[in-house]
RNA sequence: GCCCCUGUAGUGUAGCUCGGCCUAGCAUUCAAGACUGUCACUCUUGAGACCCGGGUUCAAGUCCCGGCGGGGGCGCCA
């Protein structure tokens, strides 16, 4: 069966590329390349065309003079439309006329597959669509450069940090998204059918990376979606996300674990700037290496920060939205820097195995990170002792039998240790400046959106 | 769970306050045509829409009610 024909298309053949079109320079005049990729633009002059070809990497110009190609290369150009896929192979010529310098004079084309009319524009930069209508067409709108970028940086920011954790004897673990129990209590949890059973999506990989510090591993990380049953609608929340997860033993105490993230994100986020520099210019943004050490402050102090500027809360009562905002805000401003950890919050605002403060009665050994007035990490120093731990537990309203199997293995020599969990798409969102996280996240899962 | 806003061609919007001049405007898109240096090409011609149901009224895109869809805030969190 002639499948290709019958669909009106060539097949690749032969055709390998040799280039991508970020590869194409004005040192390459005069030679011949064979480019694959999409229709960006069209602009048909009639003897002339101009064709914009976006690949992975980029876009080039392909001139098509009627008097210069081969009657067959023109009329086959005749047909494009928008986004169709094509081979194309010619000759590359420098030229000042060109958006970039240069330019592809075509030898031969291939129609690879069709197009048909878009639902919405990859062109950028004619109407402004909604994030929905955008979500609807999500595979298409990832075409659009600007689109992709996000995610090849994305791709780079877990990439680096991955590695730096590497370097420092992490090792990377996989443990199940399908669970018995709540590890925290807070968070709504997805109810799953498990055969006769209940069971659970995972909302935090917490009590699995605890066990395995226990189990031997010295270090241990896991990048992987947690799911989080809330019915919000906010531009910051999803029902899916990526939780980067570390757990490290032998730990002093809780700023060992916040000198692991700020050493981290240090690496991660010069590597980045050096790796995805024409991505990071793209969405316009001037990626600043955060200086070391992050900035600390308790979060008694950042309370009384914000009620200096006027709110009225209790060292008890949790950041709400506009405080976050403000403290963005104040922090730049008082310490001239956008990423701050707070420590010391109070026990009522923690999980039971976050470790009592041995200095702040009635706070903890734990963090979150700020990063432009938005959290974008929490950890702490967790209990290592199994008396103190069954204690908190109780003293949280939880059944340490119905835990057991977290709680036993504390039984038998566990390490002092700590650790935090980092959200991937919000670390992007506050790095790339975008207002909503569901364009931070590949396929978003939201209130009312499970496809695509 | 609570609260606010919103629904007009493929996409994004104007019109809705104050119902009639809306035969629903504009941009982009799509179709056909013109153009040999375009730069989101330009120009000509054409195509394409009032979320669904009920109500008020002489008259509903416009007002009211319900349903469905969308956006956001709160709580909670990364």
């Amino acid at each position: 069966m002639d499948y290709y024909g019958t669909a009106g298309i060539d097949p690749l053949g032969e055709l390998a590329r040799t280039h991508f079109t970020n590869e194409i320079s004005p040192s390459l005049d005069g030679r011949s390349v064979t480019l694959l990729g999409w229709v960006h633009i069209l602009r048909d002059k009639g003897k002339i065309k101009f064709l914009v070809l976006r690949d992975e990497k980029g876009t080039i110009q392909i001139t098509i003079p009627q008097k210069k190609v081969s009657e067959e290369v023109f009329k086959i150009s005749e047909e494009f439309k928008p986004e169709y896929a094509i081979a194309v192979r010619g000759t590359v010529v420098a030229t000042p006329q060109a958006p970039s310098g240069v330019e592809i004079i075509p030898e031969m084309f291939r129609i690879i597959n069709k197009a048909h009319r878009l639902p919405i524009d990859v062109v950028e930069g004619k109407v402004d669509i909604d994030l929905d209508t955008r979500l609807n067409h999500r595979i298409l709108d990832l075409r659009k450069p600007t689109v992709n970028a996000i995610f090849r940086i994305q791709h780079s920011l877990v990439r680096f940090s991955r590695e730096f954790l590497e370097k420092e004897g992490f090792v990377e673990i996989h443990t199940p998204k399908i669970v018995a129990e709540a590890t925290e209590g807070g968070a709504n949890l997805f109810e799953i059918k498990y055969f006769e059973k209940k069971a659970y999506l995972a909302q935090s990989p917490q009590f699995y990376k605890q066990l395995m510090i226990l189990a031997g591993f010295g270090r241990v990380f896991e990048i992987a979606p947690v799911f989080r049953a809330e019915k919000h609608n906010t531009r910051r929340h999803v029902n899916e996300y990526t939780s980067f997860d570390y757990e490290m033993a032998w730990i002093s105490d809780v700023d060992d674990v916040m000198k692991m993230e700020e050493n981290m994100l240090h690496y991660s986020f010069k590597k980045t700037r050096e790796h995805v520099p024409s991505e990071l210019e793209l969405l316009g943004v001037d990626l600043k290496t955060p200086k070391v050490p992050f900035k600390r402050i308790k979060y008694a102090e950042a309370i009384d920060l914000l009620n200096a500027e006027g709110r009225e809360m209790e060292v008890t009562d949790d950041l709400d939205p506009e405080s976050e905002r403000l403290l963005g805000k104040i922090f730049p401003e008082k310490f001239g820097t956008d990423m701050v950890f707070l420590t010391q919050y109070p026990l009522e605002l923690r999980p039971a195995y976050t470790m009592p403060s041995m200095t702040d009665e009635g706070m903890t050994e734990s963090f979150d990170l700020t990063y432009k007035g938005m959290e974008i990490t929490t950890g702490s120093q967790r209990i290592h002792i199994y008396d103190l731990l069954v204690e908190r537990f109780k003293a949280k309203g939880f059944d340490p039998d119905a835990f057991a199997f977290y709680l036993d293995p504390f039984k038998y020599g566990a390490p002092p240790h700590g650790g935090l969990g980092l959200g991937v798409e919000r670390l992007t969102m506050q790095l790339l400046n975008i207002d909503n996280v569901r364009e931070t996240t590949l396929l978003p899962r939201d209130r009312d959106r499970l496809t695509p």
